[in-house]
DNA sequence: AATAGACCCAACCGCGGTCTG
DNA sequence: GCAGACCGCGGTTGGGTCTAT
């Protein structure tokens, strides 16, 4: 099917011009680009419809954001690639603003070059060097989490929106007292919390070690300090309310809210969370529309019950 | 100052998937 | 079901820029 514009006559190829930039932009600002295919013809350009749709998809669209990759968008790289590979229009639905174009020349330019240095293969993501103990532990905890955040990526969206979701109800469950509110229908999400989270935000040495092993700054979460004594995870009335209830060392009670424990970690966290949620203390799975934003937390609160308390004391 | 090599990234190419008649 | 048209993706290229000698 021979449908490639090389054999087009007459079309000009190479850097784009000012004055092309000008043409191309104007005419889509006026009436989109409907075809490529089309498109050269009427916004008075001497190129091919492809070589147009490239140059508006990876530089001229304005909603590209330019310039250095932030350390958590290099880190959201490094993570997704481990998980999806060179699909790098994949790895962009989760960078809002960068093309896939810029991400794999990131790619290819640092990243990859920078793994290879740490002795990392940037294809496998796994230890050159099996000697390195510390590093052969770095590496079993991070597949351990690539491994839970592939099984998320297969549930499209739940991860990318998950900041959003976690803006629920915040009421403090303080003076509620743990043991008074009834067993949980699904010790899954109360396990999520108690074994993951807590594990990951509290150990500052594995935090530290990873960002020496990996170089990349992992912000301590506000929990750094904390002695964790209660978690308290209720669902009302459609609404979520997760607090962890923390004793610092000079004797001062703080409680955390869901959504400040998941700012200050990654979608690491994220994706072991909600892969819990999906499965419920009898090993039922649970299948929501992950898809729908909106049916996200009615699917899982219709499946474990609304109106539940789960609480523990650590 | 001149040159060579390394680096970077915008742009191109070819392929495969999807749509349409 | 088939063929052509179109689009999007990933790999690659080539020219501009930077850096070391």
């Amino acid at each position: 099917m021979g449908r490639s514009p090389s054999f087009e006559k007459g079309l000009k190829k190479g850097p784009w011009t000012t004055e092309e930039d000008r043409k191309l932009v104007a005419y889509i600002e006026e009436h989109g680009h409907g075809s490529w295919r089309a498109l050269p013809i009427k916004a008075g350009l001497q190129r091919c419809g492809k070589s147009c749709r490239l140059r508006w998809t990876n530089y001229l669209r304005p909603d590209i954001k330019r310039g250095k990759f932030s350390l958590q968008e290099e880190q959201t790289i490094i993570q997704l690639h481990a998980l999806l590979g060179n699909r790098w229009s994949a790895i962009a639905t989760h960078l809002p603003k960068r093309t896939d174009n810029e991400i794999k020349n990131y790619w290819n330019t640092h990243l990859k070059k920078r793994l290879t240095k740490m002795g990392i293969d940037p294809i496998t993501h796994k230890s050159r060097t099996a000697v390195n103990t510390n590093l052969s532990h770095m590496t079993q905890w991070e597949n351990a989490r690539l491994e839970a955040e592939a099984r998320l990526v297969r549930v499209p969206r739940v991860s990318s929106n998950f900041h959003q979701r976690f803006h629920y109800g915040s009421t403090s469950l303080l003076n509620k007292s743990p043991l008074s509110v009834p067993q949980p229908p699904c010790l899954d999400v109360h396990t999520a919390w108690q074994g993951i989270t807590l594990s990951k935000l509290t150990d500052l040495s594995r935090l530290e070690s990873f960002n020496n092993q990996t170089n990349v700054a992992v912000e301590p979460s506000p929990l750094k300090d904390m002695k964790p004594e209660n978690h308290n995870l209720k669902m009302s009335n459609g609404s979520l309310t997760n607090t962890l209830e923390c004793a610092k060392d000079d004797g001062v009670q703080n409680t955390v809210e869901a959504s400040d424990m998941i700012y200050h970690e990654d979608d690491y966290l994220v994706a072991d969370f909600a892969n819990h949620l999906v499965t419920d203390g009898s090993n039922r799975s649970i299948d929501g529309d992950f898809d729908d934003d909106n049916n996200y937390w009615s699917n899982i609160l219709d499946k474990l019950g609304n109106n539940s308390s789960f609480s523990s004391i650590f």
